[in-house]
DNA sequence: GAGTCAATTGGGAATTCGCTCAACTGTTTC
DNA sequence: GAAACAGTTGAGCGAATTCCCAATTGACTC
């Protein structure tokens, strides 16, 4: 973490001064703490999911996968987004990778479904959005 | 969206023999319906948002603005995440773009605030991996 | 077993992204 | 007003993504 302390110090002296109720020393250490408490692990394991998400075609595969309260064959995945065969088929292991949809073999096709973790997202972004913007 | 009717038609018949509960033709007009429902500009928003949120520096820092309940300012950030000022600077703005974070102007200092998107996501992220991988 | 079809894998080209550097705006202090 | 400081903006370079092409794997049919 690149040290700006001198401005931070600075920072907490000011605010000090407009409002008593804050102990500097606690302030300084607290983003720190705040890193160890959360755990490396977890976060980048949060932001594979983001990753894997935040693709146009990718997003429209979990949307169609959450709508569709279901499975969905490859061939009809294929119809929602505008890739090739190939490019269909790498965007969905990259959602199972992260979590965001399960599959499974039946004879010659396969199906996909969306995982809770998906329906979960895509069910607040859409409220949050919706909101405003 | 490419066509891939030929197998997508040859796939409904083979699930019709299976199982007759499904009206072929309705199913092949239903991803099309989907689309259209959806509407492409909050499709394309959902997916700013997204975007905004699947990188490093920039999810560490919606991760403190939620985590501080409050207001920070862009040198507290700056011990959060491990990047120049500038580079900071370029985070911030890009989630305040995102609304994903609110910005206020005080004095010499200017400070962020996460906004409710943010929390939101944040939560269902943590909650959503917590549960597995 | 040969042919066909559904889907995946690996490699590589084009594009996009993330970050730093340098220059700049606005604010406070002397 | 000059100097110092907080933060932003734009340009540009290296790195990561995204997607297509070609070849391949399994599964079903005849």
């Amino acid at each position: 973490m690149a040290s700006a302390t001198g401005r931070f110090r600075r920072y907490l002296e000011d605010e000090l001064e407009e409002c008593r109720s804050e102990d500097v020393a606690r302030r300084v250490d607290e983003p720190d703490a705040l890193e160890v408490t959360v755990g490396r692990d977890r976060v980048a394991a949060e932001l594979d999911v983001l990753s894997a998400l935040a693709n146009e075609t990718r997003y429209a595969l979990v949307r169609a996968l959450v709508a569709a309260e279901g499975e969905l064959c490859v061939c009809e995945l294929h119809a929602v987004v505008d890739v090739s065969e190939s490019g269909l088929s790498h965007a969905l292991s990259t959602l199972v990778e992260a979590g965001l949809a399960d599959d499974r073999k039946d004879g010659r096709w396969k199906k996909y479904r969306a995982t809770n973790r998906a329906v979960a997202l895509v069910t607040v972004l859409e409220g949050s959005v919706s909101v405003d913007a």
